[in-house]
RNA sequence: GCGCCCGUAGUUCAGCUGGAUAGAAUGUCGGAUUCCGAUUCCGGAGGUCGCAGGUUCGACUCCUGCCGGGCGCGCCA
């Protein structure tokens, strides 16, 4: 419809052009949108406002001329020019109808672009470190980068999901030796655990299966593994003792004992990640690992790559990266002065890989409080002779969560959080996927856990749920009363759908398409969430004004494919933000 | 101190990439209704869009400076 509109107004332009009314050599950018206030008909555009300067004539004069040279249309009702200059079309009615069809027959495909044109985007979400489970905050990203590959796919880009796996840090050696000392407890010794190790239950676990599996096979007495150790917090740096302790557990377990530990832990904790996302109808092509662009190489390639190009220097023992001559604020290392390499080496060698992979775009979404760390990745990438734009970087801010009015306290204490697998088993995971991505990413998202468990109209998922499963009623009730559902005798009579009511929902259902290619390519769910609420609202307002099953078969079908449209704009919408459309609620 | 994000109705939020009289939901006040599924419908009140400048035919939207809130500023990951 809007191709339609903007196509007559192209021809418009290039008409006036051969007459000499515009200049020949603008080709303007025609914005033509759906109007707010019905007062202004069904499409409006400021074309006439926009071209009065370099037209040389006033909005109003030229708005008259672009009218009478428009070319006719067998959509176009009637084309008024209001206020200081808009062009406002009307459509015809049979126009307004044309969506029922498209939606019926399109069926679960209606809504879905080509925009993307099959281009590769990759994108990256949760990636939070296996070294526990994941939290509330890690939920907000999932669920937000998950309906955002979801849209990008809808709009006709080649979605790559990817994880990756932080499996080469020394988080990671943290993680090994919390699960070493725990199972030593197990072996019976005791002492005191250290401040900086994790201490969650789920290490107590892991440590079990070592311990079940292993025996006392990598038993160390306690008095052998703390010698010469230097103080733990408060007396000494926690820091210093943790990594003391992981080296201490290294001279001590035999390499291959070692690579037990720690791959158990690892591999425990990334399954519980995996298991819980995929509850939580996240998914992903790859698992991408650090550590493997340690071992093939990518990140001294990348290293050698900055250097080549003399972006590196040596000062204090370590190799930096000369970030701030690319607007970082300032200077990055990538090697220590203990030869090890930084999670900042291995973050440019990734991003390098990204690219080297081929996609065309590559989308990150991060926690808001990395945000400092993006301008050091755009610097590299800048630095390596790529192309920094192709790297989108989607900061997502904190939710907070709300029981009661009150805010739920999570605090960061040994091992307290809520976890996301709490979360969900709370308020279920339709409406977890649903409330997180409510709002757009920028905004502190306020989560309120009751609403979201509610059973009523307020809670805006249940309301939009509730559209879709009463519309399944109503079928069952047709069959009850003994009638059938003749859908091309209904798309036959679509002209018998005058009333208001049905004319805000058949205008409401048009949208659709235009409201999945924003949300998409600005990466705005919530533009999505908010469209399914109204459409919602439409429906149960057309819902209480009218009958559908009535005596009259050619409006009963008509009515019914109406509703049919509605039901599956809901359900496509849904699906997108990976909450079910329930049949009955 | 520097940087990023946010500031719109009592509350939670939209505001379609600069358009027409700033909109929903919820709460509140008034009225109607009890019908395919948890009632629903109609109406009222409620706003100096944080403040002050600037850009232009036009600014909630873009720019600058303040004010307030969140987050971040490691040879951690």
């Amino acid at each position: 419809m809007k191709e339609q509109l903007t196509d007559i107004l192209q021809q418009c332009i290039q008409a006036l052009q051969s007459e000499g009314h515009l200049p020949a050599d603008i080709s303007p950018q025609i914005k033509l949108d759906r109007t707010r206030d019905k007062q202004h008909g069904d499409f409006a555009t400021n074309l006439a406002m926009v071209l009065a300067k370099p037209a040389g004539k006033k909005p109003r004069e030229l708005a008259d001329l672009i009218v009478a040279h428009l070319p006719a249309s067998d959509v176009v009702e009637n084309v008024e020019i209001a206020g200081p200059g808009f062009i406002n079309f009307y459509l015809k009615a049979a126009a307004q109808f044309e969506v029922v069809s498209q939606v019926l027959e399109q069926g679960n495909v209606f809504g879905r672009h080509q925009l993307g044109n099959g281009r590769r985007v990759q994108v990256e979400y949760v990636s939070a470190n296996p070294t526990g489970p994941l939290h509330v905050g890690h939920g907000r990203g999932a669920a937000y980068g998950a309906v955002v590959a979801n849209l990008l796919e809808a709009i006709g880009y080649q979605v790559h999901r990817e994880y990756y796996v932080n499996d080469a840090g020394r988080q990671m050696g943290i993680l090994a030796a919390s699960v070493w000392l725990r199972y030593l407890e197990l072996c019976g010794e005791t002492f005191p655990f250290p401040v900086n190790g994790y201490k969650g239950d789920y290490v107590l676990d892991i440590a079990a299966t070592l311990h079940r599996e292993n025996g006392d096979r990598m038993f160390h007495a306690w008095s052998e593994v703390s010698k010469g150790l230097p103080a733990d917090a408060p007396e000494g740096d926690k820091e210093e003792y943790i990594d003391a302790v992981i080296e201490r557990m290294k001279t001590l377990l035999h390499p291959d004992q070692h690579r037990l530990v720690f791959d158990l832990g690892l591999n425990y904790i990334l399954d519980d990640i995996r298991d819980d996302l995929a509850h939580f109808g996240v998914v992903y092509d790859e698992w991408y690992s650090e550590q493997s662009l340690v071992d093939n190489g990518a990140v001294m390639r990348a290293i050698e790559r900055l250097q080549k190009s003399d972006h590196t220097y040596e000062k204090d023992g370590a190799i930096w990266f000369k970030s701030s001559a690319f607007g970082d604020e300032k200077d990055r290392v990538l090697v220590r002065d203990n030869g090890v390499t930084t999670y900042f080496a291995s973050d440019v060698a990734y991003h390098m890989d990204k690219l080297e992979r081929g996609f065309d775009r590559v989308i990150d979404i991060w926690g808001a409080d990395h945000h400092g760390y993006v301008p050091r990745i755009k610097a590299a990438l800048q630095a390596l002779g790529d192309d920094p734009s192709k790297l989108d970087v989607l900061l997502v801010q904190f939710a907070i969560l709300y029981r009661g009015g009150e805010k739920v306290q999570m605090s960061t204490r040994s091992g307290e959080f809520v976890t996301l697998r709490q979360l969900r088993k709370e308020v279920g995971s339709d409406a977890a996927r649903f409330f997180y991505v409510m709002r757009k990413c920028e905004q502190h998202l306020d989560f309120d856990l009751d609403l979201a468990k509610s059973q009523s109209n307020d809670n805006p998922m249940y309301y939009i749920q509730y559209a879709h499963a009463r519309v399944c009623s109503v079928f069952r009730q047709l069959n009850e009363k003994g009638f059938s559902f003749d859908q091309q005798n209904g798309q036959s009579n679509l002209d018998k759908l005058t009333e208001s009511h049905e004319a805000d929902v058949l205008t409401r259902l048009s949208r659709y398409p235009d409201v999945i290619s924003n949300a998409g390519q600005n990466h705005e769910p919530h533009q999505l969430v908010h469209y399914l609420r109204e459409l919602a609202q439409d429906f149960h307002t057309y819902y209480n004004a009218h009958q559908f099953i009535v005596d009259d078969a050619a409006l009963r079908d008509a009515r019914l494919c109406l509703i049919t449209a509605v039901q599956t704009v809901i359900a496509n919408g849904l699906a997108l933000l990976g909450v079910s459309a329930p049949e009955s609620m």
